[in-house]
DNA sequence: TTAATATACATAAGTATTATATGTATAATT
DNA sequence: AATTATACATATAATACTTATGTATATTAA
């Protein structure tokens, strides 16, 4: 479990990298892949979670369907067009910013890598 | 340039990782030496760089002396012991961080990394 | 059967790191 | 002479997160 703020700005990479994937997915089943792919390492609270996805589809990056499973109701979410650009986008300049990120702590110059 | 959070909680990192390298640094010098191997894509604030070398010196992870240079205040960091080994495990924790980050982004399950 | 845990959503309040803006001052360059 | 670089600092704002709390159904274990 990583204490540190690192995962700032991350939560938003992490769930738009999900649902380019899942064709949709719902909140809890997100900090359970989560959970799941990163061996325990990265939990997803609640609280971070739902604003997030909720911002994502205010945004026009997602949207939603609510689906009763039995009594329950369950929330699914999915990229819209705008959300699928914005994802692999985001996803990119993600793998841009931890190369770059290497380098710094590496001490290597730019022009070595 | 990341406009993202992504550098949220690194630019400690970054901080301890530099001054673990070179004996002592002042802080403009750190804001140079981070855009010169970052390719100028990592941009330090003064607004962010002060406070948060202030915090680390209150917190015992770093000392300063000041230095006149000509008319001119320079102030040198450096790592004090509970600093370098702070540093070491902060590097090393957040080089796992990133091994997670890109399992998650990278569709693999735990297993196969 | 009942207690505990898992599933499933949500929001309010508090925390902490950063960006932005502003201030002061000297040194070097154009 | 004016601009840019060097060099420190802090106050305020923005904001993404954690923690805490709330509601409710479904499943599993005691």
């Amino acid at each position: 479990m990583y204490k540190n703020d690192w995962l700032k700005g991350s939560l938003r990479t992490i769930i738009l990298k999900l649902l380019s994937e899942q064709p949709r997915m719902y909140g809890y089943e997100i900090t359970r892949m989560v959970e799941d792919r990163s061996g325990n390492n990265i939990q997803i609270t609640e609280g971070a979670l739902y604003p997030a996805l909720h911002k994502l589809e205010s945004q026009g990056y997602l949207i939603s369907e609510k689906v009763m499973i039995g009594k329950r109701t369950r929330k699914y979410y999915s990229l819209t067009p705008k959300g699928q650009t914005e994802a692999r986008e985001n996803i990119e300049e993600y793998f841009s910013f931890v190369r770059t990120m290497l380098v710094l702590l590496s001490n290597k110059t730019p022009t070595t890598l």
